[in-house]
Parts: C-alpha cells; structure tokens; sequence
DNA sequence: CTGGATTACGAAAACAATTTTCATTTTCGA
DNA sequence: TCGAAAATGAAAATTGTTTTCGTAATCCAG
C-alpha cells in the first residue's frame, strides 16, 4: 500500500491537515455533520498516495475501524469526489480509482499494460492544442481525459518483457 | 436510432456487406458458426451509426428477431471486437460503446454532456505530441485515448443552455 | 444426405461493482 | 439536553455484464 509519504518515508502531515481542513470546510458549508468514521475515511485516503480503488482503501481504513463498511467509504468518496478534492478515474479494469489532487492541478496519465505503473504528466502545449481542437469544432471543454496505454521502456523493462513474449510466440 | 447511411438517407449497402464478409471470413478462421442470430446481429449493428449501446443494439436487433436475448448480443459483440471490426469504447456513462471502425482508423471524442453528441476528430499534431511525450518518459505507446468532455457551442446551443441554468441558479 | 460431435442459443442464474434501504445510532443547534 | 436531521452498517437491491445449462442449430465426415 503506497503512502503520501516524501523520499523520506514520512507521511505529509501538514498535508494530509489541509485536506482535512478543506473536508471539514466543505461539510460545514453543506450543513452535513462530522463523524469519526468520515474522519478516519479522509485522514486513511490522504496518507495513501496514487491512485486507490475503493477496495484498497476500505482495507487500510479497516485496520483504523473494523467496522466501517462499503457503504460509507462509498459515500465518503463521493463526499471527496464533490468537494473537488479528490477526482475519480477508470483506467478499464472496471474498477473505479481514486486521487488526490495533487500540486499539478490537471495531469494525464500513462499506464503500462505490463507492469501495471500509472505515471502522470502535463505538458501545455498538449492542452493548448486541445483548446485550439475545441474552437475550430465549436466545442467547450470542461474537461479532458488522456490515457496513454502502453510499456515502460526503461532497461530491463516491461517493453522488453513484452517483446521477449512475442519472440518466444514466433519461435514457438 | 441513427443509420449508417448517406446524406441521401440511404444506408450504405456496399459498406454493410464489407463488414458481413470480413466478419464471415473472421468466423470461419476461427473454426466458428454461421448462425441466423449472429448474421442479424452484425448486419443490424453495421447499419447502425455512432457509438451504440448493447441496449440500443438489442431494441434494433429484435425488430428483426425478437427471439434475441442480450446474451448472444453481448458475445456477438466479442466477437466483432476480437475480430476487429469493431472497438470499444467507455466514456464514463457506465455503459459500453460500440463502434465500427470508419474509414479514419484511429480518432478521439469530443462528449457534450449536454446534448449527449459524440463527434471525432483527428490531429496529426496532437499524435506526434503525445509520441513526442511518450518518448519523454521512456514509454511506449500501444494505444491511446483523448476524451473531450464539455458542451457543443453553436447558437441557440448546449453551451448556451447550459449558461442560461447557471444564471437562472445565480438569479434565483 | 445424415449422424453426431461441436458450437450456439436463450432464459435464467451468477457476478462484480456500486447504490439504496432501513432500523439504529450519532451529531449538533435551539 | 432534546430532538430533528443526518449518518452508519448490514443486507438487499440495482446495473451492466458474464456464465450456466438444457436445448437447438450447424456442418463435416462418412
């Protein structure tokens, strides 16, 4: 289980408190009420770092509270997903995965068939030509969604692997 | 339900009977069996346009043979993806999309949200760029997905209304 | 042709992810 | 501190899709 954690391996706590914060924020102005279980809901999901299907996550708050259930980490994502400070993605394994803004406000993503990785990039001149895109095709966007499905490439890597398989099927 | 037709309203005979016999050939290649259902379906699938649901395909199929149970619709519907005459696409609705593939072999989405239109597009550019980004990050790209999600903008438009809600909630 | 192994069909059950229900408990402002 | 409103958790319901299973259709060898 990856955590929000620096190169040093300690936990981010001043932001794991913010995001608190803003979730305490968006819960008050919504007139909800504060629960231990939301709570330790939030504080588990912050800790974690990528991007966290809905069961890894019930899995790590259950070792906070046995009892909280599907039901309201479901719910308390939604809650997350709502205030903005969390945003869902599907990569098409059907499960839905859950992120963290992180300090790059928007990013794309990379995922390695092979290994499983999932990276993000930004890169502006992608987004300016998207809009560009839009205009000449009379098209608002207000938001986007770039996957780049694939194999890392590095030395010893998952493109290697896959090439190998295909050598080894044409041997065969 | 939109046809695959012309701008005259006529579907297009010669492109139907194209995918009929590549499909034809796909099953025979795969030692499988030419079955009324699965010729019903494919061939009311390729009369059809855009990015059809199983449920829409389904309503269409049983006009011609109401004897047709989603079962056989979903797995002809491997069949075609396997075969490659066909892709699938999500976009996030929860509902699988099927599309043949139009003359132009690759192309992204543009999804307004509020009309529910799904047009494609194609940019050489935005292709290089994402190689060029791939490339980057060491990675290499087996395929890719760019969604646009947002609103058409033509006059009295879905961006329009879509403006004309928030001012009303701002009013209100 | 035709038998018969193979494959496909269709209805219904099973599944997996997610949502809802409902009885009970908790929160929080008056 | 009372009590209305909201939240919880277990279980049931839903949704989209896949699988099962008994029956029917296909198609190749004879």
């Amino acid at each position: 289980m990856p955590l929000n954690e620096h190169d040093n391996g300690q936990v981010d706590e001043s932001f794991v408190k913010e995001k608190e914060a803003a979730f305490a924020d968006f819960i008050q102005r919504k007139g909800l009420k504060t629960t231990r279980q939301r709570n330790t809901i939030i504080s588990t999901f912050f800790r974690l770092r990528g991007h966290i299907s809905v069961e890894e996550l019930l899995n790590e708050v259950k070792k906070a509270n046995p009892r909280i259930g599907y039901a309201t980490v479901y719910r308390t994502l939604h809650l997350l997903v709502e205030s903005n400070l969390v945003e869902e993605r599907r990569f098409g394994d059907g499960l839905a995965r859950y992120e963290g803004h992180s300090d790059v406000e928007h990013h794309d993503h990379m995922i390695c068939l092979e290994c499983g990785m999932i990276s993000e990039f930004f890169n502006p001149r992608l987004e300016a030509l998207q809009e560009k895109l839009a205009e000449e095709n009379n098209f608002e966007i207000y938001r986007h969604r770039l996957e780049l499905y694939g194999a890392c490439k590095d030395t010893e890597s998952c493109a290697q692997r896959k090439n190998k398989k295909a050598a080894e099927a044409q041997g065969a």
